[in-house]
DNA sequence: AATAATCATTAAATCGATTTAATGCTATTT
DNA sequence: AAATAGCATTAAATCGATTTAATGATTATT
C-alpha cells in the first residue's frame, strides 16, 4: 500500500483499527505492550504492529495524557537561562530527560515568587508529570501544596529550609571558606565579599563560608550586597562606588559568575591590575575568568555532577510510587580552580 | 496502599455545573465569553463567574487542547541552548511569548538532522501551535511537510533555501565584509577566517563575506574550517596546528562565538600577543571578548531584535488564518563593535 | 448433556473540555 | 387559532486515546 507523501489528517486508533477490522481495544493492548497478558493471537499481534510501522502511527499523546493522568514532560524552572550556569544545567538535564523517554517545558523565573507561582500554575495545569526548581524565596507554600498533592518535586542550586523534599546542591559554605582560607594562607588581608542581596541558602551559605574564614583567622570582613538586576549599569554603579571607597582593599571575592563577570568590567573600567592591585576570585567557573588575563581563579561547580542527580532523582521519584521514602538531599563538591598563582607574600 | 491523605481532586466542568444546577454548556459558553452571543442571562453569567473565581476553577487544559486542536504552545528548538547567543535569544523569546499568552518548549537538535527529526515529531505530537527553529541542513523535507500541512514555522539565525517559508537573519556577508575590509583598511595583509565547516546559509554567507573582502583587496585567502565537536579538544587541536602552521598570519577572524572562544584559548596556550602579533575579529559579540585584554572586536547580532522579528511573525501567522500571504523574510543589522583601535600602520 | 473454565476479542465507559443541533418556552405575526 | 420567530438553555456528539466489563466461542469438567 503506497501512502500519499503528504497526509493532510493525523491517523486515529480508529483509522488503524478499521482498516484492519480489529477493534481499537485490541490495537490499543497491542501498542501497549498488554498482548500476551491479554491472550491476544501471535499473528494479529503481527499484522497490527506491520500495519503500525508501515503508516507509522503515533498515538496522540494529548489523548493519552487526558486518559492516564501522565504527560512525560517534566517542568524545569531556572533563575534565568541565559545565565551560563543554568544555560549549561538545563542542556545537561534535557539530555538526560529525552534519554529516559520525558520532554522538558522550561521557564526562568527571574527570582520573582509571583512569576514563579504562575509558571508553577501553568505547568500544574499542563499536567507535567515533575518538578526541577532553582526555587526563589517565598515560595514555600506553594512547592509546599505541590508535594502534598503529591507530585514529585526536586530542588536544585538552593533549597527552602521549611519544605522537606528532594534537593540537589554543592557544598557552599566550605566552598567559600576554603577559597577564602586560600587567600588568607597567600597573606592578603583586606577581603573583600561582593555577592546579591538574598536570603537564598546558597547565597548565605557562601556568605558565611567567607565570614567564617575571616572570623577564624581575625581578619575584618567588608562585605557588598547588591540588588540583583537585569540591567548590567545598576549592578556595576554600586560595585564601582564600593571599590572606590575601598582602596586598602587587596583582594575581591565574588559571589556568583554575574557579580564576578560585572566585576571585572569595574576593574577594567578603573585600571586597575589583577593581582597586584587586587587579587580576585568568583564562585561559579566559566570560560570569561579562564580567559581573563591574568586568569581569575573560581569556583567551578561540577554541572554534569548537578544535572545526573537532579534527573536520577527525580526519575526515582517518578517510578516509585511509594511516597513514603524519605526525601533525600544530595550535597556536591565543588572544585576550586587556582589560577595566577602569584602569592601576595611574594611581592611584599 | 495508603492514599494521600489529603489528595484534593482537581475540579472538573462537570462539578461547577452540577454544582449550579446548570448545564456545562452554558458554563463553557460563560467561560469562553460567549455569554452575550448566545444570549445567556445576566444573573446567570454573574453566578457562575462568580463561583469560578471563588473555588479558583481552571479549566483542564489537555482536554481543551484535544477538542480544540490549540495548545498555546510554541515549540523553539536552538543548536545548543548552553551556547550564549542561542540561550540569550531563547531567554527573550521566552519573555515575548508569554507576554503574548504562549508557552515555549525548547530543544537543542546540536544540528544533528535526525536528532532534530525526532524532536519535530515530538513537538507535531504534542500539537504545538507553531515552531521556530534554527533548521539544521537537510531538514527541507521535514520542514516543507510541516508548512504544507499548514503550521506556522519561522526559521531563524539560517534559513533553508529550497524552503519557501518565513525567515529571520542577520546580514551575514555584509558583517563579514565590512568587518574584514576593517582590518585591510588598517593595514592587515595575511588575513585568516577560521570557522565550523557548513553548508548552512549564515555559515557560508558569512565566509563569503570575507571572500569577497579580501579578493577585492586582492589579498590572499586563508581558511579554516574546523568539524564542530562537544568536545573543545577536538576544537583546539586542528586550530592550534593552523596557527603554527601559518606563522605569517597578522590577524584572524573567528566565525562563530564558539570559535572565537576557542581560539583565544589556543591563543594564551600558544603565548601569542593580541594585536602585535595577532589581531582578533569574531562573530558574535559577548562577555567574553569583551573582558580579553585587550578587548575583541566582535559583530554584534541585534538579539533583541531577532528576538521580537521572530515572535512579531510567528504571532502574526498565528492569528490570521489566511495561508495565503507569502513568507517575509526580515534581514537585521549587525552592530560592528570595534575594540582595541591599535593599527597595524602605527606599528609599522 | 449441562456447567464451568478458558480464550480471544470487543462494546462501552471514561478522561474534561468544546460545539452542534435540539428543546421548551414566550411573544409576535398571519 | 395556528404558524413563525426569538429567547435561554441544554442534551448529545466529538476530540483520541485507555480501561473495565462483557461477549461469544471453545475446551474441559462433572
Amino acid at each position: 500500500m503506497t501512502l500519499p507523501k503528504y497526509h493532510v489528517k493525523k491517523l486515529s486508533i480508529v483509522d488503524i483499527a478499521n482498516h484492519l477490522n480489529v477493534s481499537k481495544t485490541t490495537i490499543s493492548f497491542i501498542l501497549n505492550g498488554r498482548a500476551q497478558e491479554k491472550r491476544i493471537g501471535k499473528e494479529l499481534v503481527d499484522r497490527v504492529q506491520k500495519f503500525v510501522d508501515e503508516v507509522g502511527y503515533k498515538p496522540n499523546s494529548l489523548a493519552k495524557s487526558l486518559r492516564t493522568g501522565k504527560s512525560n514532560i517534566i517542568g524545569l524552572m531556572v533563575e534565568d537561562i541565559s545565565n551560563p550556569f543554568f544555560a549549561s544545567i538545563a542542556r545537561l538535564i534535557e539530555d538526560r530527560a529525552y534519554k529516559n523517554g520525558y520532554k522538558i517545558i522550561y521557564c526562568s523565573t527571574d527570582n520573582d515568587t509571583n512569576k514563579t507561582r504562575e509558571l508553577i500554575s501553568m505547568f500544574r495545569d499542563r499536567h507535567v508529570d515533575g518538578y526541577i526548581i532553582a526555587p526563589p524565596e517565598g515560595i514555600e507554600d506553594d512547592i509546599s501544596s505541590l508535594i502534598k498533592d503529591g507530585m514529585p518535586v526536586v530542588l536544585f542550586d538552593r533549597h527552602l529550609p521549611k519544605v522537606s523534599t528532594d534537593f540537589v546542591e554543592i557544598d557552599n559554605l566550605f566552598s567559600t571558606y576554603n577559597a577564602t582560607m586560600h587567600l588568607i594562607q597567600q597573606g592578603y588581608k583586606n577581603i573583600a565579599y561582593i555577592t546579591f542581596a538574598s536570603n537564598q541558602t546558597q547565597m548565605q551559605d557562601r556568605l558565611q563560608g567567607y565570614k567564617d574564614a575571616l572570623d577564624e583567622s581575625g581578619l575584618k570582613p567588608f562585605i557588598q550586597e547588591i540588588v540583583f538586576s537585569q540591567n548590567e549599569e545598576l549592578i556595576m554603579g554600586p560595585l564601582n562606588t564600593f571599590l572606590k571607597k575601598h582602596k586598602n582593599l587587596d583582594a575581591v571575592f565574588f559571589g556568583t559568575n554575574h557579580v564576578g563577570t560585572c566585576g571585572l568590567k569595574v576593574i577594567n573600567s578603573l585600571g586597575l591590575k589583577v593581582p597586584d592591585d587586587l587579587a580576585l576570585v568568583s564562585f561559579d567557573d566559566y570560560d570569561v575568568f579562564k580567559l581573563f588575563s591574568p586568569p581569575v581563579s573560581a569556583i567551578a561547580q561540577p554541572i554534569e555532577a548537578i544535572a545526573d542527580s537532579v534527573i536520577t532523582v527525580l526519575l526515582n521519584k517518578l517510578n516509585t510510587s511509594s511516597q513514603h521514602i524519605s526525601s533525600q538531599s544530595i550535597i556536591l563538591k565543588t572544585d576550586f580552580q587556582i589560577r595566577g598563582s602569584s602569592k601576595k607574600a611574594d611581592k611584599a
